[in-house]
DNA sequence: TTTACTGCAAATATTTTGCAATATC
DNA sequence: GATATTGCAAAATATTTGCAGTAAA
């Protein structure tokens, strides 16, 4: 994840305590930067982990709190994969994402033509700013993977 | 949700029971149908609320076991919404979310010309099978308050 | 100084599992 | 008849809550 969404999250972030006369906690903004610092899918736990390494343990109702604020913000966004609940980074400047639903992996893709309908689109009583599009599918190490599991039987 | 991504969701389940030497048991399609006749998301308690009415009560193993297969056929999807877990049909169903990252609120809209542009794409060792799409931005209402606060100060 | 937020620990909710009974193929 | 699947109940996980103490504004 680019330093660059990570700053435009915390921004976000800001923004939207001080309009709602929420506090900026250090555990927040620790919370949210550990968000963005993985490249892809975590769990709780891994969460959890990344912000004892980082020398800022918090609690297991301030990170649920958190997340939930920040799922709520669309800086984050939680589904589950075939290995339980994953969460993820989800601010970015207009990319899509390729996701395999199987394994998670993810590639980042730049598509020309989305691009160009997000820019000429108009929605009512809205300033959009940016977007970011998740394609899901299976890949095709995946696909054949689960090709062979049948055939086997 | 319409009946006709109902009866092509059903026809995916059973190619999927038939080629993977599972069974074709009642229950499963009970749970399938009840999961494409709700309009939009819904708990677990409301899935199992929905098939006692239909008088097709099943376990909570049961339950859970078939809504994991539904998942990984990507046929259900779940995530967490402020009401906590949810889940939705998602079988063709390609939406866009439009979402204030001032105060968090999401409307869901349905954009033809995503649509299309999905529809006619081509991903290399991909097969696609669904998309979201987030477009971030400010609403009218925050807007006016973000103005109001600046001319404050 | 006020009160939103945090941590802790207990409570609740959600999901999984083991196993005997049942029903599909 | 063989065995995948179900239901039940208990176990394991995941999440929320109440409350006293702490710190942001």
């Amino acid at each position: 994840m680019k330093t660059n969404s990570t700053e435009t999250a915390k921004q976000i972030l800001a923004n939207y305590l001080e309009v709602n006369n929420c506090r900026k906690t250090p555990e927040r903004f620790a919370i949210l930067e550990a968000v963005y610092s993985f490249g892809s899918y975590f769990s709780m736990q891994d969460l959890k982990n990344k912000l004892v390494e980082r020398n800022f343990p918090v609690s297991t109702a301030t990170l649920y709190n958190t997340m939930r604020l920040l799922m709520d913000l669309r800086l984050v966004l939680c589904q589950r994969l075939q290995q339980g609940m994953r969460y993820k980074a989800c601010y970015a400047d207009n990319r899509c994402y390729q996701v395999c639903t199987v394994c998670g992996k993810t590639k980042e893709l730049k598509i020309a033509d989305i691009v160009n309908v997000f820019d000429n689109m108009h929605l009512k009583r809205f300033r959009k700013d940016n977007f970011s599009m998740y394609i899901y599918g299976i890949c095709s190490t995946c696909q054949a993977v689960l090709t062979r599991q049948k055939n086997k039987k």
